[in-house]
DNA sequence: AATAAAGTACGAAGTATTTCGTAATTAAAA
DNA sequence: TTTTAATTACGAAATACTTCGTACTTTATT
């Protein structure tokens, strides 16, 4: 219980891949990595990271002149979260209407398919 | 190519969601269906699904007092779409990672896992 | 200590999205 | 044909998200 609803914009969720990639940066470095896509401006980025400060959505430390951040959040969980937002809003909560086209539209590899099969008579096996 | 970007809101994705599952309908049985889960105006509803033949992602036509409005996207291009985006923006492009993580917490139904499974049989056949 | 550079905080404008009230229109019923 | 009920159109407020300028603070350099 107690599950907290994470739910980062699309311009947050940019900032945590960064951040769950490369570990923990100051700002300047988070901005210089997004303007590698796109222009940002430096208070842009900054803002949205103390946004996300309060929100808990990510740490910080005071380092030398400024500050570290760090993500607050599990990508797994995140990733659950967005997961159920494709499950329930695109695919009417049917699991298996998803993993379809997943698989039917991603050249998936025979091993890949594999995993996937016996992932699945794991879960049966458990159902007893 | 010409393949342009369908970008439905969240709200407008609820209504397309409905429209998919039960067919065309008038304002009113959308928002019917709408209410079931929250409060939503009526005109609320109206207004959406105006603006969303505005955009293109509806069509209408009159039938008797009011108007009957159909989906204009087809629900695979638009899941394929936000599963895409899933797919590279969050779980690092690899299908199976998603995939498993849809099946192991969403306590997919036995019937479920059976048709996953003889879907990926049939995908295995296949690659001969 | 004075200056410069790096970084932060704050506020607010710009944009997109969501919501709904009210007035006008249409079609059916009386 | 008048009245009533259903439906639409329009406008605008409420909310959320994104962007950035400016002024302040801190730390390093001279």
């Amino acid at each position: 219980m107690g599950n907290k609803v994470i739910k980062p914009t699309e311009s947050e969720l940019e900032i945590l891949q960064i951040l769950w990639e490369k570990g923990p940066l100051p700002v300047k470095d988070v901005n210089e990595e997004q303007n590698k896509g796109k222009e940002v401006g430096y208070t842009t980025t900054l803002k949205l990271m103390q946004i996300m400060n309060e929100k808990g959505f990510l740490t910080r430390s005071k380092e030398g002149r400024g500050h570290v951040y760090a993500p607050a959040i599990e990508k797994d969980d995140t990733r659950q979260q967005y997961l159920d937002k494709l499950l329930f809003g695109v695919f009417g909560g049917s699991a298996s209407n998803l993993v379809m086209q997943v698989l039917g539209n991603h050249k998936t590899s025979e091993d890949e398919l594999k995993e996937i099969k016996e992932y699945i008579e794991k879960l049966e096996g458990e159902n007893v």
